[in-house]
DNA sequence: TGTACATCAGTGAACGCGCGTTCACTGATGTAC
DNA sequence: TGTACATCAGTGAACGCGCGTTCACTGATGTAC
């Protein structure tokens, strides 16, 4: 055992891989619905029967999948934020942003595999939240790092207190993520959150189909919009 | 013909109904992947083919349902708009956007169906375009009476100037919905409008399940702030 | 280094299922005179 | 009011398809002594 790997178990890791890459392959053309173990062994040459010695059935490769595309959608929005390491919080929030909408843009039936309507029937186990979060970690950490900087200044208007039920659930979320946002930025940040999943899957659903042209130029707009809401500010702003 | 109908266009007219009340509950259990004629025709207590009668085919019942949802939700939120014609416009947006959600959450496969991920191999026909805009065109509708009547406060830290083509895009947007809203404001509105679905969507898929609980108070928090992004501002406000 | 046995990968056939769609048909309902 | 014909609704059988999953099997790869 250990690190070392026998041959065996290099070509089970390696074939592993192979079924899940054919199995993205097909999400890309038939979506969730059409994915079928048969299909996958059919694309590798192999028996159908042969593919249930590397996944037990069609909900674990369902289930594989989503943890893939998660992690995927990770790495983009991570290795963006690194890539702007010293950037202001505002250019870092739009470039995370960014990046989960060029994300989506390229991986439009893996986007809808977690973004999108539920599989009926199936049910995500507990391994697909952590890589979930990771996503919506980021973002938020993005903005608690301005609170912390001082840097947060949130327009005039602000919210009215917010509900006990909702004070509770926001206590449990500070605790999940290590974050000192208070209440009020809170709604805000769950506000641009819905916002910038909202926008991207309008655009990648063909919502706005024959109405925005300049899907890229919008974005950027709305979510510099929701980035101000929420209290981060342009750098060199042009105020008014 | 005319008005007048013969026993058997009433008796048509009777069963297409049947037809897609028994698609719709399918489509509630099962989602639309799981939606067959030959499930409709069992339920009616049909034979598969007798169906063909009604539908030409599978696609076409989708269609019916896909319009059926879309003025199932705007009958929803107009209805909810005549119920609060004389309020003022923060009101008559946030009332809007709560028909919205709460219609969401009580046809959720519907919902799914409409504003969830597109079903593979399925182009909606125009049919489905002047239900689809109903919606829209109410909530872009109350904030450009409250433009018109001076009403609208658009926060400080102004939207910049917008792209081009954006503004091409917004130019072709006020025609088709006879709308006067300057750039800025659109901005702002495409962030509500995205936000208020975004919002929903995450609720209906189930993405903040675990972490959310009270998702009513958590909505109206968000809209609110999104409504006063847009430069609604709430009656009596308690401003900061 | 060599043999004996255990583990695993992949095969091929089969089960049972549901699906969309077509087609020739029977029988009832409507229409024209 | 009555008959002759056309229209339509619904039947039943069939075509051809793909699916998930199981199972007894062959043969290759690994392990223990």
């Amino acid at each position: 055992m250990a690190a070392i790997q026998t041959a065996r178990e290099r070509a089970r890791a390696d074939i592993t891989a192979q079924i899940t890459a054919a199995a993205r392959r097909q999400l890309a053309v038939d979506g969730a619905p059409g994915l079928s173990l048969r299909a996958v062994a059919r694309e590798l040459g192999m028996v159908s029967s042969a593919v249930y010695r590397y996944v037990a059935n069609r909900d674990e490769l369902l289930t594989m999948l989503i943890v893939e595309a998660y992690d995927s959608l990770g790495d983009a929005v991570e290795a963006t934020l690194v890539g702007a390491a010293g950037a202001p919080p505002f250019e870092r929030f739009v470039a995370a942003a960014t990046a989960v909408r060029e994300w989506a843009i390229a991986h439009p039936h893996e986007y809808a595999l977690v973004y999108g309507s539920p599989v009926p029937g199936y049910a995500a186990p507990e391994t697909t939240i952590a890589p979930a979060t990771r996503v919506t970690l980021a973002l938020i950490g993005i903005i608690d790092h301005a609170h912390r900087a001082g840097l947060l200044e949130p327009p005039n208007g602000a919210v009215a207190d917010v509900d006990r039920g909702v004070a509770a659930d926001f206590e449990a979320v500070r605790d999940a993520v290590g974050a000192e946002l208070p209440d009020d930025v809170l709604v805000r940040v769950i506000a641009a959150w819905t916002q910038l999943f909202g926008f991207v899957s309008f655009e990648v659903f063909g919502q706005t189909r024959n109405v925005i042209h300049h899907h890229a130029e919008l974005f950027e707009a709305t979510v510099g919009a929701v980035a101000r809401l929420v209290g981060l500010v342009p750098t060199r702003s042009a105020a008014t």
